[in-house]
RNA sequence: GCGCUCGUAGCUCAAUGGAUAGAGCAUUUGACUACGGAUCAAAAGGUUAGGGGUUCGAGUCCCUUCGAGCGCGCCA
């Protein structure tokens, strides 16, 4: 395998040494950094001068003196302000390694030195009710963790953890008997789960003879009542084909095989309670089952307790959450568990998480990690509505992200084919609503705009489309072969090459960066700068026009823009089309 | 009341403890019969909510006040 690091990383590694015997100890970090002034800057001098007892200065002066291996790499290096290195890449160096990239399928994108097994917990409907926006962050979020995880060589198994059991089952079910099972199975092949949902609420708000019999089929399908269990099959199933619908308008890679609904844990429950048991660690407390991990209290200050068995016996989502962590830590073997869910469940999570760990069952090197993410606001900044006042069905906002893009496609291209738009339609329009999703620091609420996700100028999916459709338009009109230019050597000369060059080349780094933080909008970013970098490129270097062998080096520069373009967005589980 | 998260330009958002806090919208000005104008350049716009502290250096770390959102025993 061809390793090719950011010039970054190899420009730390190169001064590491220089900085080492400055300070007459191992273990020195240069702190190099990206800067306005210079291609890179080296910042540790300044750390070191306390320590040296010298000025930062001095300590930049001497570490210059010692970096004489940086020939090769750096065409300039000097000393600027109170003890900055300022670093100027040397361009042959740059144009080596951006062939070595162009070599590379895999564009220079290392692989994890530690594979894991990791579980992605993410989407998680619930059965017999409306996928909403609250779906889409996780599921979008969750799809993009997948394939980055998966790109670096790690083993990732998908999980969606449908909400499938618990009491809401017994009136759901007897609803389905009321309205027969082919007329219910209409009913929900059409799309219309919350309708199916608020009717069966409304009967059983309303008639105490259909709440008994509620409740008396919630105890059929817990004790495992054959014409009861098929009934909830059918209900399960009815529903999970309904997400398959959304999940492939989506384009992300859930299907049956990942579903892990909460009914899957059933048989772990009881041996949850026993082994809880047997360690200590239960406690009663009005009449449940608790555990009480520490850290944590109530409004009135006592203790919070982590309830793994209701007053009446049932279990309840916290005994199903630490089966789950056995399931997933025992019987699959993974190191570590990423739970894509909301940040309102961070304390729940938390406190599962502290209980798994008290039990002995998440130990290192294996961890479980909360990747939280905000709200959905509206303009208004409030969770958002439909014009009715509902929460938005996540189908019709897709569908019409779909339409909106169509629109945008058909005014702006009108010679392209019928067939072409639909499907670029469905590139721009599903490309816009995950970007808006991704682009923006999950933790936070965002505000989900139309306009603004759909513009083409801006931090928006259209925007990087666009930049990428534009090259490969480029190829089209150079009648070049692309693999072709793959051993190409690029030589870089203008200041825009430069800084493209730069950019291409820490791929790497930032695919690394995003999947440390599971932030994929660190990735966003990296896109929305390289695609700047780019048209700041286009704009000034002429590349059809220019002489044969300056031609050829843009012409492969053009190439890794795009396919580091379309990987970049590819990994996001965005589409790039070559025209639209 | 306690806990968690957030607070950055008019708006939407960036910014591994590093120099002068960056983009995009919107605003203003300019370039060019255009290698896809779905373009590019420039200007203007900031007490990083307030106050203290740590540090050579703080939007970032700690404390505190204010504001917003969310959570806090048998729903998931």
């Amino acid at each position: 395998m061809i390793h090719v690091a950011d010039p970054l990383v190899t420009l730390a590694a190169c001064l590491a040494p220089a900085f080492e015997a400055v300070a007459g100890r191992a273990g020195i970090d240069p702190v190099v950094r990206p800067s306005d002034r210079a291609d890179a800057q080296a910042n540790g001098a300044l750390a070191l001068a306390k320590e040296l007892g010298k000025s930062p200065r001095e300590v930049a002066d001497a570490v210059l003196v010692q970096a004489k291996q940086l020939t090769g790499v750096c065409s300039s290096i000097e000393v600027a302000g109170s003890g900055f290195l300022n670093i100027v890449f040397d361009n042959a160096f740059l144009g080596d390694e951006l062939a070595k990239v162009a070599a590379d399928e895999r564009l220079g994108v290392s692989t994890a030195s530690r594979s894991r097994t990791v579980i992605v917990d993410y989407s998680a409907p619930n059965v017999a009710k409306e996928m909403h926006v609250g779906h889409l962050r996780s599921t979008v979020i969750g799809d993009a963790l997948v394939r980055l995880l998966e790109f670096v060589g790690h083993r990732v198994i998908r999980e969606n953890h449908i909400g499938d059991w618990g009491t809401p089952f017994g009136m759901l079910i007897e609803h389905l008997v009321d309205l027969g099972e082919d007329e219910a199975a209409d009913h929900l092949s059409l799309g219309d789960l919350d309708g199916f949902y608020k009717e069966a609420r409304a009967k059983f708000d309303a008639s105490d003879e259909f709440k008994e019999r509620a409740r008396a089929r919630v105890v059929a399908l817990q004790s495992g009542d054959g014409e009861t269990r098929r009934l909830w099959r059918l209900l399960v199933q009815l529903s999970t084909e309904y997400f398959n619908l959304v999940y492939s308008l989506l384009g992300v890679r859930l299907t049956d095989d990942d579903i892990m609904g909460e009914s899957a844990y059933n048989d772990g429950l009881s041996s949850v309670l026993e082994r809880l048991g047997k360690l200590g660690l239960l406690a009663e407390s009005d009449g449940a089952e608790v555990v009480f991990p520490p850290g944590y209290t109530n409004r009135d200050g006592d203790p919070l307790p982590l309830i793994v068995q209701k007053g009446q016996g049932g279990f309840n989502y916290a005994t199903s959450d630490l089966a789950c962590v056995i399931d997933r830590i025992e019987r699959i073997g993974a190191d570590l568990l990423l739970y894509v869910v909301g940040a309102p469940q961070a304390q729940h999570l938390s406190m599962v998480f502290d209980v798994a760990r008290m039990a002995g069952w998440l130990n290192e090197p294996a961890e479980a990690v909360h990747v939280a993410f905000g709200s959905v606001l509206g303009s208004d900044r409030k969770m958002l509505k439909s014009r009715s006042g509902e929460t938005p069905k996540l189908v019709e906002l897709l569908e019409e992200a779909v339409a909106r893009a169509g629109d945008a496609v058909a005014e702006k291209n009108p010679e392209l084919p019928e067939g072409d738009k639909a499907v670029i339609a469905r590139m721009l329009g599903i490309g816009a609503v995950k970007y808006a999703d991704l682009s923006t620091d999950r933790i936070r609420d965002y505000v989900f705009d139309w306009e603004r996700m759909l513009s083409f100028d801006g931090n928006t999916a259209p925007y990087l489309q666009y930049a990428h459709a534009r090259i490969c338009s480029i190829f089209r009109r150079a009648g070049v072969d692309r693999a072709s230019l793959r051993s190409v050597t690029p030589t870089i000369v203008e200041a825009q090459e430069k800084a493209l060059a730069l950019a291409v080349l820490g791929f790497d780094s930032v695919v690394a960066d995003t999947i440390e933080k599971y932030s994929p909008h660190r990735l966003c970013t990296y896109l929305y700068d390289l695609a700047t970098a780019f048209t700041a490129f286009y704009e000034h270097c002429p590349v059809l026009k220019a002489d044969d062998a300056v031609r050829e080096s843009r012409l492969a520069l053009c190439d890794l823009t795009a396919r580091v373009m379309e990987r970049g967005l590819g990994l996001l589980g965005i589409d790039a089309p070559e025209q639209m």
